[in-house]
DNA sequence: ATGCTTTTGTCGGCTAAAAGACCAATTCAG
DNA sequence: CTGAATTGGTCTTTTAGCCGACAAAAGCAT
């Protein structure tokens, strides 16, 4: 019983406090997934109203638009959360890219969470200020979009991506790229021909280096 | 005992379903209000980390960015919640106008509700759900930001206000009107002077006639 | 290798809407 | 009632950055 499925949840800040009979308990209602590079998970059908947290990977978040633009919402890594994060079924045109080699999650019903947390009114107020730490998120990203020049997007882009990853001995944070212009056009709500010619102004001003594969980024330009 | 605080909060779709007993405790921790056209409602000091429900009249929230520009963020209405959400304490740089005559609301300490949901994990579920709702909302107002055009934005946004009033005898919605230009600029992340000018687009196109006092939306546009 | 597809690079034209400037109309305070 | 302050109206100028077009480079499959 005890499985090896335990030990990534018990990492999860979410649950880092529970004990063994409440791990029990989640994984009880909970399944495991891994997948591979490319593969996509959609929220629609079986996965209607499911909560997914990434254990290994990394994904992005993609949306169809009415006009059937595909619009990058979102990259995530390990630790967090998506899906029906709200508790609210939908999400119908949303799906998931798997961007790494291999990407391995957990998930659970949202209706079964909520059983779950009745009787863990603890997990539920956590629940409710990760949530509010998302919203926040979201906030702050679509503030920048509003008030901020593409340029500078860009580079808090960047920055946001930066603060996961040490910085090299050279001076430089190197970032794996899994994204294309498109992509990170997409987040940062812009266009591919501006990214692109922006990233090399960028590269002119000394601020970063770039190939295909990676993206390095001074540390000096980590400030402000 | 039964003090007029009680059919309040019961009013509100977040304490409806809750006994009188359940009623004594939140009212326990809950603080009222009633303030005047202008009044000013800082989320800091004394306010930092409490919740607030709006009873009667209506208000805006404002943001302080860094170079000191105020932003409206958002107008809310009767049984709308605002402040700390999130049950997170920050938002040192918000406030909140009020708009109508007066306005009465009951706010609670963050740090309490969560002690009172975890006795009442129903509660904290639909708080849960109601912040979800929240969290689409903004979602889908950034989206309308990032894809419309500033007319797409102006019409949703006066469509939006449309929603909660009745259509008059002669095919129009009249919306009392507290904003400026400038705030309706605000809030669609506009200029004041493209409001002003198309509204007078759209007054010529015949599907509005507006004073300072009141915009009215013939009913017919409400469709597409 | 060889071709096919996807991604990147670059350029100029184009447009929505921001920004600035000024005046008219309202509102408000004393 | 009167003058100041706020709000609304309409110009004109300016600009960020979108868009289309096309070429070069890199990735990928056979």
């Amino acid at each position: 019983m005890y499985s090896s499925q335990y030990w990534y949840l018990q990492n999860h800040s979410l649950f880092k406090h529970l004990n063994s009979s409440d791990l029990n308990e989640i994984c009880y209602i909970a399944a495991y997934k891994t997948v591979r590079k490319g593969d996509i998970i959609f929220f629609s059908e079986e996965n209607i109203g499911r909560v997914f947290t990434l254990k290994k990977g990394s994904l992005k978040i993609v949306r169809i638009d009415e006009q059937g633009n595909e619009i990058v919402k979102d990259i995530l890594k390990v630790g967090d959360l998506f899906g029906s994060l709200d508790l609210i079924e939908s999400n119908e045109d949303e799906y998931a890219i798997v961007l790494s080699d291999t990407a391995t999650f957990c998930s659970f019903k949202a209706a079964d969470f909520e059983k779950f947390i009745e009787n863990k009114p603890d997990v539920a107020v956590k629940y409710t200020k990760w949530i509010g730490f998302w919203f926040k998120r979201l906030e702050n990203r679509y503030s920048n979009i509003m008030f901020k020049d593409v340029k500078t997007r860009l580079m808090s882009f960047l920055k946001d991506i930066a603060k996961d990853h040490e910085t090299d001995t050279d001076g430089y944070v190197s970032l794996p790229n899994y994204l294309t212009h498109q992509d990170i056009a997409s987040l940062i709500c812009s266009t591919r021909q501006t990214v692109t010619s922006l990233l090399n102004t960028l590269k002119a001003e000394g601020v970063l280096t770039y190939s295909r594969k990676e993206i390095k980024l001074k540390t000096a330009a980590l400030e402000s």
